[in-house]
DNA sequence: GATGAATGAGCGTTCATTCAT
DNA sequence: CATGAATGAACGCTCATTCAT
């Protein structure tokens, strides 16, 4: 599947470099050349590097949300629910490093302060399905009162770390793995 | 207590500008500039900005050890060892938010590329505490048999999540809710 | 004939620059600023100022050699080969007295320093002709049988001198002067 | 014979430093450094770089034209004389490597350039000796009758080239071969 | 629409010089 | 006399952005 839109290739290429290497090391001028695109025609998609940047942010959200809600069914049973959540997290980051990284750089930078609330959650449709999850499992005294964003804490935080150190390549994850690791969030939040 | 020696002072103001905006919008006659020294004289003191930028870092690193190995015996049973490592280091960066922010930025950059491996634990004395009690921890069959880092997540992943919502405003934690985050940690590692 | 080309505009001025008051009196702004361009277009380019330096040798040399090599008739006999290529030099330095002191800057630093070691004659086509030129008259007896390096010295080091000697304004040297010092130098080497 | 005078040890580093990479490679600290000094004392026995730079040249300067001198009789042949002083300077740069680097690095500067006139020869006592042997020789018929600077050129300019040639080692001077190169040279002025 | 040459503010770093001790 | 911490102008270079073609 290779990207003949030129404004997808910026994105492709941008995200790549980006998640690799930084903000710092995608000068506009290299992602044009690797985009096989000139400089200014970056421009005409994109008003400046800032919007490309969230713009970028923006298209990986949609696709991280998109496959977390595949399959994902709002009447089945809290823990079947979040079990299903954790596991198309950790796995769409395991299986699309490239997008974790740059999520993290993006986070990670002035760009996403403003974002940083809700980390995964966010204000749009995605992020109601988390919200709604845990203040279903909190009223159904299923999981621990605690704050919302606590809740998203215990139940991913170790999601995210965990995923970031097997793309470092400081362990690896299998399938019983990864079980094992969202059952262990799951003690961490459920009564 | 006001810093008087110049090469303190610099730290501290590159600490802060670093911690609040990061290493971009931290150049060397800003930091000269806030320090009320000229740039010449942060040459004096570090060879470079890299070097700055690592010192910072030992040096924060080194105050938070010192700060959890307070009070930290090695003979008390493994649930209070872990209770005590926990609730120091999650109480210490919300004292320290800078401090905290400091290490995100750094840990998230090509800086710390090298020391991501164990985050909070590292390679020196401190880090021996952490790689010590949860080996004795999982040999004890007191907690989960899993590969230390998936540990680590578990335990402290939530922790520097609630810190940094906690720093940025979104929640407030008090007494009762660090405990209880803490406890609710423990449920995530514990058999 | 006004250079438009910024390229050439930006080597005409270095050249200059550097020929009159030496590396150092020619920071890469003030290169730009008297080629009416802008730093930035400089390092389009020349990757930096070394290269920019490099170039301009190269560039100097090769038009030297060219006029050197206009109308020398390798089937002549050796005197009046000689003569030519004296004569030619002398010549081009006092019609070219940028190209002389750029020369001279140029070999008299660290960039020339791996060049130093035939001088005028280099290792190219130019280079050679000197070389051949040179065997040639030791083999067929006519001049001294020293080292070319010394023969070298004898035929052009009084040449240069002289040269710079006229550039500065310390004589002025006219066809009956160049004339004469040529042969006296053609003394110095015959048998 | 280690240098105890703070003076004369920072013209020593400063002389080699100078010769072996250049007025660039030579910053005061650095001379400070290597010379067992504090940087602000230099400044005590020299007003500025330059002052020093110029006084190191002066005393190069006067230590050569003392060798030069020694044994010099004003009253032996033209050809003896010039013999004796070819042969000198020739031996002086051959032994004192470091002071014919500098002579060159100075004359070859911004700093050298109001000397230049006048190379080897000078305008103090040293300098009369030059260019009253040379006059000498033109009023007697013994050498060409050419503008000084001209002779000066074919006698002294090859000793320099070769002399560098050897520093450099691309040659290896020997008894025999200063004698004929010298030789040379006579035969470039002599009528 | 697309191009890429051109721009120049801004960065990290060096180093001659000063001056309080 | 001697020290060396402190200064800050100046340098080489980068890169987001513009605009004539």
């Amino acid at each position: 599947m290779t990207i003949t839109n030129k404004r997808d290739k910026v994105v492709q290429t941008a995200l790549e470099l980006i998640a690799e290497h930084g903000f710092h090391a995608a000068p506009m001028s290299m992602v044009a050349n690797r985009s096989g695109v000139a400089v200014g025609t970056i421009y005409r998609y994109f008003e400046n590097k800032d919007v490309l940047i969230n713009e970028i942010y923006r298209e990986v959200e949609a696709k991280l949300y998109h496959v977390l809600l595949e399959g994902y069914a709002t009447e089945n049973p809290f823990r079947e629910r979040f079990l299903h959540l954790g596991t198309a997290l950790l796995r769409y980051f395991i299986e699309n490093p490239l997008d974790f990284r740059y999520l993290e750089q993006f986070h990670n930078s002035p760009y996403g302060v403003t974002f940083r609330r809700g980390k995964i959650l966010g204000k749009k449709e995605g992020g109601n399905v988390f919200r709604d999850l845990f203040e279903d499992g909190v009223s159904q005294q299923i999981i621990k009162d605690l704050p919302l964003l606590i809740l998203f804490a215990l139940a991913f935080g170790p999601l995210l770390d965990v995923a970031r150190d097997h793309i470092l390549g400081f362990i690896t994850l299998d399938d019983l793995l990864i079980t094992r690791t969202i059952e262990a969030c799951w003690d961490g939040i459920r009564r």
